[in-house]
DNA sequence: CACTTTTCCCAAAACGTTTTGGAAAAAGGA
DNA sequence: TCCTTTTTCCAAAACGTTTTGGGAAAAGTG
C-alpha cells in the first residue's frame, strides 16, 4: 500500500516514478481547465500574460511535459523520422556515417521529433524496413542514405507521395529532394591539382558499381583529365568491389603497377587505403614520395597515417542537418522539386600529394 | 476536387495516398462494431471463429493496420526502446558495433517495437539525450552501451526504477540487468595459448582506462600468465588513449620495443592494428613471425591483412539480441537482478599466433 | 418448460492531448 | 447608460485504439 506505484497521485511519496504529471492534473492544481493550460503553454494569445506566467512556471515546478504520444494522436503526426541502414554499407568505416547520422539526430531532436532506426541485413529487408514504417504509419517522413543508380525506394516513395529526402541521388526523372555532396567537382580539383603539379598518369580506384556517387566521381575525374590536356587511359580505371576480395583495393593497386606505363597517382575512396598501403608497400613504393594519393573522405586513419594523406572532405554534420531541414518542409508541404542542394567538397592537402619524383 | 487527398473515403480514387484504413471504417464495412473487429484480430476467444476469419480476411484485403499512436495510448506504453551513441565511440569502427545494433534492431522489430537512436557529441550530451527520452516519456527501456567504471547513467535509471539493460558492466552494487562479453576470460585464454606456444614476454595493449571492458581484459590476461607460470611484468602493459595520439597504438608499440628485453607477442583491442602493424613495419619486425598478435574483435581488418590476425570474436549480433529480450523481461515487471549474462568469447587462430622464432 | 450456462457481440469509457466553437467578463465607444 | 468589441476562459469533441462491463441469444440441463 505504502510503495505502490499507481503514480498518478499527486504530491504524495516523492519517489521518482510518481514524478509524472498530467495536464489535467496540472490544471486542477492551477484551477483552470485543460484548455487554458494547454493554450497558455502553447502562447496562444487568448490567455492573459498572467495566467500565462501563473501556468509556465508551475509546469516548470511540476516537471510537466506533455504526453507525446497523446499529442502525436491528436496532431495527427508521428513526430518521427525514419532511416534504414544495412551493416554491409561499410559506410560506417569510420567518423564519415557517424558524423552525417549525428547531424541528422541533432537536428531532429532540435525539432521535437524522434528519429527510428532500422538496420537491414540487404536489400530486401530494407525495403521490407522501410515499408513497415510508412505503411505503419510509424513515421513522418524518410531519409536514404547510399543510394543506387536504380533505387526500388525511391519509386516507391514517389509513388505514394510519401516525404522523403535523399542524401545523395539517383536516376529518377520525376523531382525529388535531396542533399548530395558534389563528388564531380571535388575528383575534378583533385585530378587538376595532380595534374598542376605534373602528374601525367593519374588513376582511379573508383567506388562500387550500382551506387550512384562513384558516377560523379568519375565524371569528375574525366573532366578534370580534359580540363587538364590529359588522355583518359582505361588502364588506369578501376572499380573497386567491397565484398569481394578478388577485387579489393589491394588487389587492383597491384595489377595497376603491372602497367608498363603506370600511374604517379590514385585517386580513390578513403575507405580503400588500408589495401592501398599495403600494395604500394609491396611494391617498395612510398606513398606520397613515389606515387601521389588523394582519398575521397576524412577518415581518421587519413590524419594519424604517416604519411598522412591528402583527402577530399565532405561535411557531413552539415549535410545531416540539411536533410532533416529539407524533409521538415517537405512533410509541411512544400514541393520537394525546390529542395536539391550539392554541397562543395573542400581539399586537404597534406603529405601525399607531391609532385611526381 | 479530383485530386483531393482527403483520404479518408474508401473505395474511391485508387491513389496510394488513400490506402489508409481506419477500425471504425473496417467495422462499418463489416457491419460489426470496433470492439467486435478489434477483438478479432487480438485473437480474444470471445468471437465466433467464422467471424475473425471474415474480419481477418478482410483486414488484410483493406490492407488494415491498426494506427500505432493511438495503440500506444491506449496501453499505455510507448513500444519504443532508446539507445544513445557518441560518434567518439569509435566502437563504429566496423562491424562490431553495427552488429551489436543489428541484433538490437531485428529483435526490437519482431516484438513490434521501435528503436530511437540518439546520437551525443559527448558525456554530457549522453546524458541529456537520455533523459529527453526518459522524463519525456518517450521509451519504455533503455539499452546502454560502452559502460564507464562509474556511469552516472546506470545510476540515474536505478534511482527511478527505469527499466534498462546495460551491454557490459559497472561498478554499481545496485542489482540491474546486462549482458557482457566475458573479457576476462578470453584474455586468459588467448594469454595461456601464447605461452603454451612458448611466448614468455607477453604484452598487453589494453583499452581506454576509465571503460569497463579493459577491466577484464587486464584480470584475465594477469590471469593467464599466473596459470601459465609467468611473472607480470607492469613495463609490458599499456593503456591505449583513443583520442591522444601520444598515447596512439603506434608509440606505445614502438615504446614497448625499446625494452631491452621486449616482448615476443601483443594482445590488444583489435581497433589499435593499424599502429601497431605500422610500428613494426618500422621497427622491421614481421607481424606473426617476429611477433604474436592477437586482437580483441574481430574487424574487417582481421580478416583481409596480410598475414591474417588472430582474434577474440565477440558473438554481437547474439548479445544484441539477448540485450532486447531481457530488456522486454524487465519492462513486463521481472527482476532485473534475475538477468545477468555472461558471454563466451570464441578465439580464432589465424596467421599471427606462431610459437616464438 | 424453466433455469443455468455458454457463446457471441457491443456501447461506453478510457488513454492525454489539442482544437473547435462558444460564453462570460471586462473594456471601449457613443 | 447601452451597445459593441476585446479579452479571457472553458466544455465538449476529436484523434484511433483497447478494455470494461455487461446483455442478448443460443445451447445445455433438470
Amino acid at each position: 500500500m505504502f510503495l505502490e506505484q499507481s503514480g498518478n497521485r499527486i504530491g504524495f511519496g516523492e519517489g521518482f516514478k510518481s514524478m509524472t504529471i498530467n495536464l489535467k492534473q496540472l490544471s486542477k492544481l492551477l484551477k483552470l481547465s485543460p484548455t487554458t493550460v494547454s493554450r497558455a503553454l502553447a502562447d496562444y494569445p487568448d490567455v492573459s500574460a498572467k495566467t500565462r506566467a501563473r501556468v509556465k512556471q508551475m509546469a516548470i515546478q511540476h516537471g510537466y511535459q506533455p504526453n507525446p504520444v497523446a499529442r502525436r494522436l491528436q496532431k495527427g503526426k508521428t513526430e518521427t523520422i525514419g532511416i534504414v541502414i544495412t551493416p554491409e554499407q561499410n559506410y560506417f568505416s569510420d567518423t564519415f556515417f557517424i558524423d552525417l547520422l549525428s547531424g541528422i539526430s541533432n537536428q531532429i531532436t532540435r525539432a521535437g521529433y524522434e528519429l527510428i532506426l532500422g538496420v537491414a541485413s540487404d536489400e530486401e529487408h530494407e525495403m521490407q524496413s522501410m515499408r513497415r514504417m510508412v505503411e505503419g504509419k510509424r513515421v513522418d517522413g524518410m531519409i536514404l542514405t547510399l543510394i543506387r543508380e536504380q533505387d526500388p525506394r525511391v519509386g516507391y516513395l514517389l509513388d505514394r507521395d510519401f516525404p522523403f529526402v535523399l542524401y545523395g541521388r539517383t536516376r529518377e526523372t520525376r523531382p525529388y529532394a535531396f542533399v548530395d555532396m558534389d563528388g564531380k567537382q571535388a575528383f575534378e580539383k583533385a585530378c587538376t591539382y595532380l595534374a598542376g603539379l605534373g602528374h601525367r598518369r593519374i588513376a582511379l580506384l573508383n567506388g562500387e558499381p550500382g551506387f550512384m556517387f562513384p558516377v560523379g566521381c568519375r565524371e569528375g575525374y574525366e573532366s578534370g583529365l580534359f580540363l587538364s590536356g590529359l588522355e583518359l587511359d582505361p588502364d588506369l580505371i578501376r572499380e573497386w568491389k567491397h565484398k569481394d576480395p578478388s577485387q579489393s583495393s589491394y588487389r587492383w593497386t597491384l595489377e595497376l603497377f603491372k602497367n608498363d606505363n603506370p600511374p604517379t597517382a590514385i585517386l580513390f575512396q578513403t575507405e580503400a587505403v588500408n589495401g592501398i598501403f599495403k600494395a604500394l608497400d609491396e611494391l617498395d613504393l612510398q606513398p606520397g614520395k613515389d606515387v601521389a594519393l588523394i582519398g575521397y573522405d576524412d577518415l581518421e586513419i587519413a590524419r594519424i597515417h604517416r604519411p598522412s594523406l591528402s583527402v577530399l572532405r565532405p561535411q557531413a554534420r552539415e549535410a545531416g542537418q540539411r536533410v532533416v531541414n529539407i524533409l521538415m518542409e517537405v512533410i509541411k508541404g512544400e514541393d520537394p522539386g525546390k529542395f536539391q542542394e550539392i554541397h562543395q567538397v573542400e581539399m586537404v592537402i597534406r603529405e601525399t600529394s607531391l609532385p611526381p619524383s
